[in-house]
DNA sequence: GTTGAGCGTT
């Protein structure tokens, strides 16, 4: 998304990603676009989103096609103020595809064991991660220290709970109106391309929740006693047609 | 209208 125009990652190799943190919730890849491409060919900009509401999550991705120009950009934008905040521009450490990053350049793909090895450290994930939400339905086990890891899950926990009630509100559009002063490019392409990436299922799709109702019947021959009885009425009507039958040759 | 450490997209 916002590849310019194309869906996907673009070509990854060969490439310079910058991280850009600690950007405004409202700010595009427009807003950024101009700003890095003073410095050198910027080959995308992505900035990843919450997966629901659509929003932001406050860090951009800047891919530069040189890395002296990379560089450059990380050395003038760092700390620059934008949109009221001041944002920290260095080189990206980790890979979308987990690939090997040096400086930022994507050199190869590299196992998942090795990938998974480079980052021991706590690093939370982002807190509209659905596998974080099943990891903690999956294990109960709350019972470790709050440390700064726990602490942010729980964070995070609780305002995606109250995201939660509030798109449950039946009056609720779920489309994010902070477009209305912005010409965001890039941005608008994205919306458009995905209206429903940002309102699931309407609130509870039946379909796909079921209700796991407890103490459920126990046979599954008594969870269809309407079926059941058709399948006894049909056995004993053939039954008497076959009688009828066998009275009618006599 | 809100948030604020972080590493990634049909």
């Amino acid at each position: 998304m916002s590849h310019f125009g194309r869906s996907g990652p673009p070509d990854i190799t060969d490439t310079y990603s910058l991280h850009v943190l600690n950007i405004s919730f409202r700010t595009t890849a427009d807003d950024l676009f101009p700003l890095f491409d003073k410095y050198g060919k910027v080959v995308d900009i992505f900035i990843p989103r919450d997966r629901r509401t659509g929003e932001s999550r406050g860090f951009a991705f800047v891919r530069y096609k040189y890395a002296d120009e990379a560089q450059k950009a990380v050395e003038k934008l760092d700390g620059r103020v934008v949109d009221g905040r001041e944002m920290t521009v260095q080189f990206a450490k980790y890979g979308p595809n987990a690939e090997r990053i040096h400086k930022g350049r994507v050199i190869e793909p590299v196992p998942r064991s090795r990938y998974r090895s480079r980052s021991r450290s706590p690093r939370r994930r982002h807190r509209d991660d659905y596998r974080d939400r099943d990891y903690l339905r999956r294990s109960r086990s709350r019972s470790r220290s709050r440390d700064r890891y726990d602490r942010d899950r729980h964070r995070g926990r609780d305002k995606e709970e109250r995201r939660h009630r509030r798109t449950r509100s039946p009056s609720c559009s779920p489309s994010p109106d902070y477009h209305k002063d912005r010409k965001g490019r890039y941005d608008d392409e994205r919306r458009s391309r995905s209206p429903s990436q940002d309102s699931p299922p309407s609130r509870h799709s039946p379909s796909s929740h079921r209700s796991p109702s407890p103490r459920k019947s126990p046979s599954p021959r008594d969870e269809s006693p309407d079926r059941h009885s058709a399948a006894v009425l049909e056995a004993v009507m053939r039954h008497e047609i076959l009688i009828l039958l066998l009275l009618l040759l006599f």
